[in-house]
DNA sequence: GCGGTTATCGCAACCAGCCGCAATAGCGGG
DNA sequence: CCCGCTATTGCGGCTGGTTGCGATAACCGC
C-alpha cells in the first residue's frame, strides 16, 4: 500500500490529515459526504448527498450531513452557494470557482466567471474596506430570453 | 369624508384601487401588513410585522401575512431582501434602494448607494443581457474591522 | 343594497436547515 | 493493544417559510 502511486487528484489521506491537523476526526459519515460531494461533478444540495449515502449507509442523518458540510467548509474543503430558491447549493472548494446569474422568471442559471465580478469586489474593498465574497450569492434577474419577452 | 385633504405620502386610497385593478381585493390582513410595513421605518421581518398586526387582530395567520407579502411585492409595492442568517427583510418599495453588506464574521450590515453596484448591472446587461437585481441578496464578506483583526 | 363569483383566509402539514442532548466512537498517549 | 478524552453522531424538537384545502368574505353587476 504505502510504495502504490496516488493519481487521484485530491489524496484521500491528505485530506484525513487536514482534518485530523485542527483536532476534528475523520468520520465514515464525514468521508461519505466528501465521496458525495466528489461523485456530484458540479453543485449539490444537502439531501441529494444524504440521499447518495443513504444507499450504502442508510442510518445517516440530515443533520449530520449538514454539521459535516458546514467543518468541511471550516476547513476550507467546500463552500456553499445560495440560490433563488431556499436549498442552499455545496460545492468542493477546488472546483473552479465562478458566480451564478438566476432568472427569477424561468430560472436558468449561467455561470460567469469570477473576473467579471472581480471589479465591484475591488471598489468595495477600497471605498469601504470590505472585502466581499461575490460567488456566495447567486445574482438574481431576468434572463435576456425572458427580458426580450417581457418587454415586447 | 368626501372633500378631506388627502396629505399622507402614500394615499391609502389610491393604494386600494391599484390593488383592485388587477383582480386583487383589499382585505382587513393586507391593509394591516400596510400598515405594519409603513410602520417599520426600515427593513423588517415577516415575524415583526405578524407580531405587530396580532396586537390589533390576533387571529391573523403566519401565511396570511407571508401570502400578503408575496401580494404586494407582484404589486410593486413591496420588495424583499435576503440576509446572511435564512430570515428574509421586507421593504416597502418606495424607500430609497440601496445595496446592503453583510460581515459574516461579526454580522455588520452596512448599506451603500446603487450606484456603486450599477457598473456590475450595467456590465452583465451588456455581456449577457442579464437584467440584474443586485439589491435582492446582501453582499457576503468579511468588514474593515474583522479583516483587519484577522490578519494581525 | 343583494347575490354570485372567486380571491383570500386560517389551519394543518410539510420542507430546508439548525440546535441541545445523551450515547458513541475517533484519536493520541502510554 | 488498551484507555481516556472529547468530537461527532442520531434523535427530537424548533424556526422561517411554503402549500393544499375547505370556509369566508371582497368585489362587481344588477
Ligand atoms: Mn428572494
Ligand atoms: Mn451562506
Ligand atoms: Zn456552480
Ligand atoms: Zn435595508
Amino acid at each position: 500500500m504505502r510504495a502504490r502511486a496516488i493519481t487521484h487528484a485530491t489524496p484521500a489521506e491528505s485530506i484525513g490529515e487536514r482534518v485530523r491537523a485542527t483536532g476534528k476526526r475523520m468520520t465514515v459519515q464525514r468521508r461519505l459526504v466528501l465521496e458525495a460531494l466528489q461523485q456530484a461533478k458540479h453543485h449539490t444540495t444537502a439531501e441529494e448527498i444524504a440521499s447518495r449515502i443513504r444507499r450504502q449507509y442508510p442510518q445517516i442523518d440530515p443533520s449530520t450531513v449538514y454539521r459535516n458540510l458546514e467543518a468541511l467548509e471550516e476547513l476550507g474543503l467546500v463552500t456553499h452557494t445560495h440560490f433563488e430558491d431556499r436549498v442552499t447549493r455545496w460545492h468542493l472548494a477546488d472546483a473552479h470557482r465562478h458566480g451564478h446569474l438566476i432568472c427569477r422568471s424561468c430560472g436558468a442559471e449561467l455561470e460567469v466567471p469570477m473576473s467579471l465580478l472581480e471589479p465591484l469586489a475591488a471598489k468595495l474593498r477600497a471605498k469601504h474596506g470590505f472585502v466581499a465574497d461575490l460567488a456566495h450569492s447567486a445574482v438574481v434577474g431576468v434572463c435576456s430570453a425572458c427580458a426580450s419577452v417581457s418587454s415586447r
